[in-house]
Formats: C-alpha cells, sequence, structure tokens
DNA sequence: AGCGACGTACCGACCGGTCGGTATCGTCAC
DNA sequence: GTGACGATACCGACCGGTCGGTACGTCGCT
C-alpha cells in the first residue's frame, strides 16, 4: 500500500528478516534502551548473525529510523483519514484522537523508543523524522482551528498549545501503562479525549476561576508555531557543532 | 522527612565541586544523552579530571540518580505545600499545577534527563525512584479525588487518569517547548492548567458528544491505580531477569 | 603527621562496523 | 537437463577505538 520503490536505494527492508530484525530491535530498544542494546544482542535474538543484519540496514541508527519512519507514515495515513472524513469537527477529531491512541496502545514499544532515543539519530535523519512528525501536527492542529473558528472550541487557548498539551499527554503513555493492568486500552483512549474535548469547551462565562479570556486567537496561534519552528531550527544547528 | 545522613554511606556530593559537576553533566546529558556523554567530557567541562568525579560520586548512575532524587524533592516539597495551604479544592489544584509547571520550565534539562534516561539506571536506584515519584502522583491524585468528592470536579474520569494525562502532557514540555521561541514559558503554565481544569469540569447534561456518563467513581479509580501498581512492580519484577 | 581532595596512569571489556568468504538460487546457452 | 555463472543472502572472525572504573601518587590544610 505505501510506495516501498521509492528513491534510488533502500529497496531492502523488505525481507522477512528484515521484518523479523526491526521486530526485535524494537522490542529490545523498548526494553534496555537504544545505546545499551548492542548489534550483537540484537542480531542473537534474531536468530542470525551481524552479517545478516548489515546486508538489510546501513548501520544501527537505520533500524532506529525506519521503526520511527514507519510509525509516523502510519499514524499520518490514518490522521488524514479520520480528519478529511464526514461530520462536525467534534466527531473528527474525536475519532482522530481515538485513533491516535489505540494506535499508540498497540506500539507501545515504538513509542517508547521514539522519545526516548530519538536524539541518537544522526543529524540528516533527526531532521527527517522531525519534519514528518510536524507534519502530522499540523494536520491536527488545523482541525483544533478549524474548531475555533467555528465557534465550538475555546479561543483564549492557541492551537498550538493543545497539540502539545495533548500529544504530550499520549507520547508518556508508555512510561505508565500497562497491558496487564486493570484498564483496557481503549477505556483509556476515552477518557484521554473527553479530558481533550473537556479542556476544548468554551469556558462558562460566569465561571470564577478565569478571569483573562480571549487573548489571542488562531492567527496568533499559527505565528507561535512559525517562531518555535524556526527556535528549533536554530537550536538543533546550534547543536549540530 | 527527606533523611539526608541516610546510610553508612553518601555523605558526599555537598562540596561545590559536587554541585558543578551535577550542573554540567545534567547539561551534557540532556544535549547528547546520558550513554553519548562519556565521563571523560563531564569532567573536563567542570575543569577537572576523572579522579575528582569519582571522589564525590560513586558511578556514572550516581550522578544521574542524584539529578532525579534533587528534581523530585524539590517538586513534592513545593507540591505538599500547595495542596495543604488554604482555599477550595479548584484554587488549590491550579496553584500547585501552575507551579510544577513554572519549575518544570526552571528545570527544562532535568525533565529532559529524567524521561530519556531513567531506564539506565540499576533496578536499586530505579526503584528510589519510581517510589519517590509515586508518592508525588498520589499526593496530586488525593487532590483531584477530593474535588470529585466534593462535586466539583468531573467523575466519570478516574483520578489517576486525570493525574497521568496532565503529568504526560507536562513532562513532554522538554520535547518541543524552547526558551527563546516566541511565548514566555508561564504563558504555557497558564494554558495547560487552563486545558486541565476545562478538561476536569462537569460535562454540560445536555451535550451532544458524551453518552456514556458516571460510569465508575473514585473508589473505583483508586482500586485501578493499585493494581496499576501492582503490575507496574510485576513488569520491573520481570525486568530484572 | 595525617587526612580529605584531587590528579595521573592505566586496565580490561566491549562495541559498531568491516571484510573475505560461502551457500543458495535464478537463468540462460547449448 | 545440465552445467556455467553472476547475484543475492548470509556467516563469523576480527579491528580500531572508546569507555567506565581503579590504583595510587601528591598537594595542602590543620
Amino acid at each position: 500500500m505505501a510506495g516501498e520503490s521509492a528513491g534510488t536505494e533502500a529497496r531492502q527492508r523488505t525481507g522477512a528478516l528484515a521484518e523479523r530484525l526491526l521486530a526485535v530491535a524494537t522490542r529490545l530498544f523498548a526494553e534496555k534502551g537504544f545505546e545499551a542494546t548492542s548489534v550483537q544482542e540484537i542480531v542473537e535474538s534474531a536468530g542470525v548473525t551481524k552479517g545478516a543484519m548489515y546486508h538489510y540496514f546501513a548501520s544501527k541508527d537505520d533500524l532506529l529510523f525506519e521503526i520511527y519512519h514507519r510509525l509516523l507514515m502510519m499514524q499520518t495515513r490514518r490522521l488524514e483519514q479520520f480528519a478529511d472524513s464526514k461530520g462536525t469537527v467534534g466527531e473528527r477529531l474525536r475519532a482522530a484522537a481515538v485513533d491516535v491512541l489505540d494506535t499508540s496502545f498497540l506500539h507501545l514499544d515504538e513509542l517508547t523508543v521514539f522519545f526516548r532515543s530519538m536524539h541518537m539519530l544522526p543529524q540528516e535523519k533527526r531532521k527527517t523524522v522531525r519534519a514528518e512528525r510536524r507534519r502530522y501536527h499540523e494536520r491536527f492542529r488545523a482541525l483544533v482551528e478549524e474548531g475555533q473558528a467555528a465557534g465550538i472550541f475555546r479561543r483564549d487557548v492557541p492551537a498550538d498549545i493543545v497539540v502539545q498539551f495533548f500529544f504530550g499527554a499520549v507520547h508518556q503513555l508508555s512510561t505508565w501503562y500497562r497491558p496487564n493492568g486493570q484498564l483496557a486500552a481503549h477505556e483509556v483512549s476515552e477518557y484521554y479525549v473527553d479530558l481533550l474535548m473537556g479542556g476544548l469547551e468554551v469556558p462558562r462565562p460566569a465561571g470564577d476561576a478565569n478571569t483573562d479570556t480571549d487573548t489571542n486567537a488562531d492567527t496568533d496561534a499559527k505565528a507561535d508555531a512559525e517562531a518555535e519552528a524556526k527556535a528549533d531550527a536554530d537550536a538543533e544547528a546550534e547543536r549540530a557543532s
């Protein structure tokens, strides 16, 4: 389904062994961390030798990159499906949010590795991953902004903040959720989305808590996002020394 | 409460050099990751030699542990102050939440290291850190439960979920926030707390979104939390192989 | 003199990656 | 149908370098 035969090289990573290596690496990286897992352990756990791994992957980083790339591609594809479907903004946002949560629960190991070892990627690959992730966030943010413009969601919190807030919670799932716990994954998904949608509701005007209301709207939010992106790139550049 | 002169050893880490080493290590760990930072780099960056570092710290892990320990001790102390102060539950929860956010912004590096390298700690120390963190979460959860019992907060989402949701968002701050960005740290704090408090509001009964309401109350939430804790300990035990 | 606070020299383990080699398979001439 | 032959898939020994940690010396203050 996803275009495999892409560029000049990288026709690899399609064999059954490559899949097994990726799966094993994901599990080991999640268990012990990227750096603490040696290539030797990976190939032994997969029942092959190092020569086999380096036949399919250019480096140890390449394994990491492939894990990230696949996860992001899948989630982006799913998000766009939900975001572009029929229904009110609220319905679409809720459906997309529930889906990304359910999907995350199915790939907890990938999530763990993602936010723990992202910084281990070399510059080039990290830039690619960041770009893919930004695209994902922007599509999600557009949904929030649409709801704000429609007057359904509160305007006194920038859409970008909402997205960071929500995905922060999502991305930390792997640090506390245990599949054999009391709560089923989908229950947590529903709870989380309830909290998100509740937080997005327009505050009651006769409230006692909020004093400052409607400071800046979505235009400012977009400007902020761009500024953050720039600062982000700067930080990345500095770090390249 | 926080007994410094605990066991037989560990009377150390009180000199000015120890402080500098910790500060340098925190920055380097946040920049390049724990494993990618060599002890040599740390001591060179602090202007001393390895002998000095191993005079104050038993190991490289020990640096990590001390970073965690200090951060948790400080945040726990502050939380208890806010939680035990005067005012309504809503006011106290809001103040505590704003404070933990503001504090987190002041210690972004520590946060980064925390959630990226926690798994690098040896069993024993990790258990200690986990216990301290659990205590922190439980105090926060008690606040939410108090508000639920008072009827101020919604009851259809377990308090434990609310806490995980919120702190997930908080703990991911270091992955996207840049101090030189457009948004001041405290602005983000306020936005985040607005989203939290909004999510905690009792849903409007005549809503169109929520169909299932008031499934289980705080008693179930507490049971869930204990179950999660047990499952957590089990997973930890398994991982000890 | 004696002890805490560091510096210096060095060890042993390990790790990512390489490289020459082998086995298996498709294919194509004859 | 069969043997040659090139390509792909995989093996496994090995290397250069690095890293955490240690043993021990030395300086300075009391």
